[in-house]
DNA sequence: AGACTGTATGTTATAACATAACGAAAGACG
DNA sequence: CGTCTTTCGTTATGTTATAACATACAGTCT
């Protein structure tokens, strides 16, 4: 039951939920955060869809389990996680996805298939924008870095 | 009467204006597309303003001259604008910039000062994708790479 | 001219995404 | 126990975007 490389190819689905819970519960308590209920239930619903989920779509699942019924509540959850690190917002889709690697600080890049909607994290070499920055002096901070297209999957399949 | 600042650097703003609009005639002639009032007006707009502007934005300044006061009117011209190549859409900030190099087929990236609000394009050197997408097989169509953070200006001004 | 076609607009209504603001509950701590 | 801080519940509203349908207008064919 092994193998693991996410993105767009298998990976043992079970442990990686599992096994990033439990990173999550390290980087709250490390942070002095509190990875309470609903926080924790939002972040397993991330990581159970492995797929980026709009916060209203989270909201319905969250509104099924009588955990909140009110736009405020998933916000406030996917923030909190954004700001842990352990989700991250696609601006592309005005969406969520679960972090892959979540504990390391990272400017992560996201592959965005438009067949199957699956999103797979990726990770930046170095700033493509660096050098841009260098030459006028501009001083990054945040960067949102995003490819749409089509999945090995999806190139030969459903969609042209 | 020059100078206003274009990405983050002086320029001759009435002289930019008119030669994106020239170029703009051009690109919709070659298309086979029509530059029509509203769509050169919308254009214009986000020329001279020079900065990102929200859809609502725009909408009302076209109400303001009567030239249309109803969401789609905007937005069906910034998606004219965009399928020519001729503005960008900025996902980080839901707004819209007029290109600083039309005509050009580019993957453009962008600066985007938090601090005064300008939005600086720029060039991607290669694909920062082009490695991770590669290796998983991911056929890339479009990119979005958006920097935020701080301008020169703003390093030592306003916002800290 | 009259009918037909395609592109662009106008308009209504609503979907989808997001946050401000306020008060109540719950735990931490002197 | 009182107070402080964090989280949560709720109301209300703000913001961004599109579906769907109707109209206008220019060109072309007969």
């Amino acid at each position: 039951m092994p193998s693991a490389p996410l993105g767009f190819s298998q990976h043992d689905h079970a442990h990686c939920v599992k096994s990033a819970i439990i990173s999550a519960e390290d980087i709250c308590t490390k942070n002095n955060a509190q990875f309470t209920p609903v926080r924790r239930r939002v972040f397993e619903i991330l990581l159970e869809s492995h797929t980026a989920m709009g916060a209203y779509d989270v909201l319905s699942r969250l509104d099924a389990e009588g955990l909140g019924s009110k736009p405020p509540v998933a916000y406030r959850a996917l923030s909190f996680l954004v700001d842990q690190g352990l989700v991250h917002r696609i601006e592309r889709l005005n969406a969520f996805v679960a972090c892959a690697t979540p504990g390391a600080h990272h400017d992560p890049a996201f592959m965005i298939c438009r067949g199957c909607g699956t999103v797979a994290e990726a990770q930046t070499g170095s700033g493509p924008l660096s050098q841009s920055a260098l030459a006028t002096g501009f001083e990054i901070e945040q960067t949102v870095i995003e490819a749409e297209g089509l999945c090995p999957e999806c190139q030969s399949g459903p969609t042209s």
